[in-house]
DNA sequence: AGTATATCGTTTGAATTCAAACTATATTTC
DNA sequence: GAAATATAGTTTGAATTCAAACGATATACT
């Protein structure tokens, strides 16, 4: 058939690949280029984690809890960078399926304390090794050269920009 | 409150009221640190953008279609890396505020043809010099030196990860 | 003590996204 | 030319997220 505007056309997979697309000034924005990277490695861990059952928020969420035992919702969202009111149906979820043990906090009960279970752990040290391949394959893409200091620039930024 | 910022007490396992949360190996995977530096940069040109009454998803569509007039939805999604559903409700939230034109391409009666309206052409240009204040902002933090080979090693993850 | 203020987690509502099913058109095959 | 196949865009449903409002509890202030 023929190729709409003439802007697309057939790759080796058969996927369709823009091809002469312009991206103007989008093409050297570090904004854009951020999104598409970001988007493009959480669909390939999305898809590595999804044989366990598991996304790549709620893999972060388990990490956390393991490596800061007790932890409350809310230092859980600040850690992971996301509202607090965000998490509710995660550690609910996380509960409900016996991954996370949640107890009141004594001597606040507004306060949980955030622990994982045997089965967390275990669940947890699936996702480690699946995050290491991932990160193995981005390791490939960045080279060991520049990792350290491409890094640096990522945290700066999730700490720094206005 | 007792604990200003940091984390509250949890007491008796001895393990003490850490001010800083623990991050494990999430501190030196790119997967998360990638995460958080777009969080951070999408949320920071929200800010700026939102006075102009746009999102930053609709402001790369307004550019695309800048750049390629006449594109059609489904070139669009594939330029701007979201599926074509994703576009509907974006598309026709430019269109029905007057800022696109659309039309039915000739010869193929089920593709759109895409175009920036005058109105359309005047408000990407108010975006664009909030886009480049921001992109300024984040020149900063990650320094002229460094800047290209970061923009590749974001176009690399996004074209070729797995 | 009693009231005002702050914090913890949840609820609710809006956005944004993907994926699959759907419709309408177009092209290809027989 | 009719049937099978492919494509453009929409609809629907599920996730994930933020932000604001809320109830319960805790702390601070008088």
């Amino acid at each position: 058939m023929r190729n709409g505007s003439g802007r697309s056309r057939r790759g080796r997979n058969g996927e369709t690949t823009a091809e002469s697309i312009k991206f103007g000034p989008l093409a050297t924005w570090v904004g854009f280029n951020l999104r598409m990277a970001q988007e493009s490695a959480f669909q390939a861990f999305s898809r590595r984690s999804q044989d366990i059952g598991e996304s790549p928020g709620r893999f972060a969420t388990l990490t956390l809890i393991a490596r800061n035992p007790g932890i409350s919702q809310t230092d859980l969202s600040l850690a992971a960078g996301r509202d607090k009111s965000s998490l509710t149906p995660v550690v609910e979820s996380l509960v409900r399926r016996g991954l996370v043990a949640r107890k009141r906090m004594r001597g606040d009960r507004r306060t949980y304390c955030l622990n994982l279970t045997p089965a967390g752990k275990k669940t947890l040290g699936l996702l480690t090794r699946c995050a290491l391949r991932h990160e193995r394959n981005l390791d490939r893409l960045i080279g060991g050269r520049d990792r350290k200091r491409f890094i640096e620039i990522l945290k700066k930024i999730a700490a720094e920009i206005e």
